[in-house]
DNA sequence: CATAAAAATGAACATTGTTCAATTTTCTTG
DNA sequence: CAAGAAAATTGAACAATGTTCATTTTTATG
């Protein structure tokens, strides 16, 4: 049997992304084997890996899917909080990453595994690029009339350390425990890094 | 045959874990299967499971020598800078720890590894916690004269806030690239975060 | 309708972590 | 020192994994 007109290509991608990421939201990345998957849309192992080359490959996609409603979740924060001050838009973007990652905590730890075998295909980068336009944009009106380049290591520079705490958090791997939750840790954060900017 | 007298108990031990070490730090984490370290050392895969209980007990305990060689490098640079101010510290700890992961880049990966099935052992989080007591005391010294609690929120936030960048930089799972290294994002953070306390 | 192209299959392969009965070595005890 | 108990080591087996690919089946083409 083959190309049954049950689903045309494109269809078909779409459908085991899907499950896809319906499995490993609800039981993580380990759940994710070529047979289940396969099973669950109806096909066998060998149509993934004509789709998708390999597991790598389906997991690159599956990224791309989060990390673009991550997008969607994050400018939609800072829409959100347009009338008020810069301060308030950088709040409203951190906790915005913070809820996304407690809400898809399994997809979310997806997108920084380590054990990927394959590289990333070459439009991988640009996605991780544009996550983060948005906070760019923020810094940029707070810190104004100072270089591009030194925007850029500020944004970067903020982003990577809401990282480190929300991977504390969401991996317990830090010394996290006792009352100290990413929120009070965030707060802190905002509290030095743009303090002298009032 | 059994209880070779070829090693006791505590060798058989240490010689897994060195050898899974030199393993894993050449060839990354994957390369650490339980026959090729068996067959490295001279055993089979059962023994491993006799002194370890499964892979994951095993990669806990190395992750165990990983740390102890990390406090020791982090308390060595500190004292290293005891002459000079707290900054120069703080400087020197963040560095140290840069430094390390990048020396250590398989090993410190480890570290941090999500897909360990098994729980970590109970003396797993108290190992973590005792990583950074240094830093606390520096921050201590900075913000004198501040509640207890605040300081280890303070220690906290500076420090998963670097390892956000030095993750960054490792995995290079975030958007770095375009002659932004990590060297110059901690010195902004360092910059940012105790530019009020000079 | 016949032939070519594409898609889907399913069996096979090499590896993996893990288990455990059997075997071999060491320890203990009389 | 001998014999039985205890401990350590083995090696074969198991189920599961990612991956490949010749074969089969379906669709498209002339």
């Amino acid at each position: 049997m083959a190309r049954r007109n049950d689903h045309s290509r494109d269809e078909l991608k779409t459908l085991t992304l899907a499950q896809s990421l319906k499995i490993a939201e609800k039981e993580g990345m380990a759940a994710l084997t070529a047979r289940r998957i396969a099973n669950e849309i109806g096909y066998t192992p060998g149509t993934l890996y004509n789709i998708f080359g390999s597991m790598d490959g389906l997991y690159y996609e599956m990224n791309a899917l989060t990390m673009q409603r991550l997008a969607e979740t994050l400018s939609g924060s800072v829409q959100k909080a347009a009338s008020g001050t810069p301060r308030d838009r950088i709040k409203a973007i951190t906790n915005s990453y913070l809820n996304f990652a407690r809400k898809n905590k399994h997809l979310w730890i997806m997108l920084f595994n380590t054990s990927f075998e394959h590289e990333p295909p070459d439009w991988y980068a640009e996605k991780i690029e544009g996550l983060f336009s948005p906070l760019e944009a923020i810094i940029a009106e707070i810190f104004s009339k100072i270089p591009k380049q030194k925007i850029k290591l500020l944004a970067r520079t903020y982003w990577a350390s809401i990282h480190g705490i929300c991977y504390l958090e969401i991996t317990r791997k830090g010394p996290l425990r006792k009352n100290l939750t990413a929120g009070e840790m965030t707060d802190e954060l905002i509290e030095r890094f743009f303090g002298q900017t009032d």
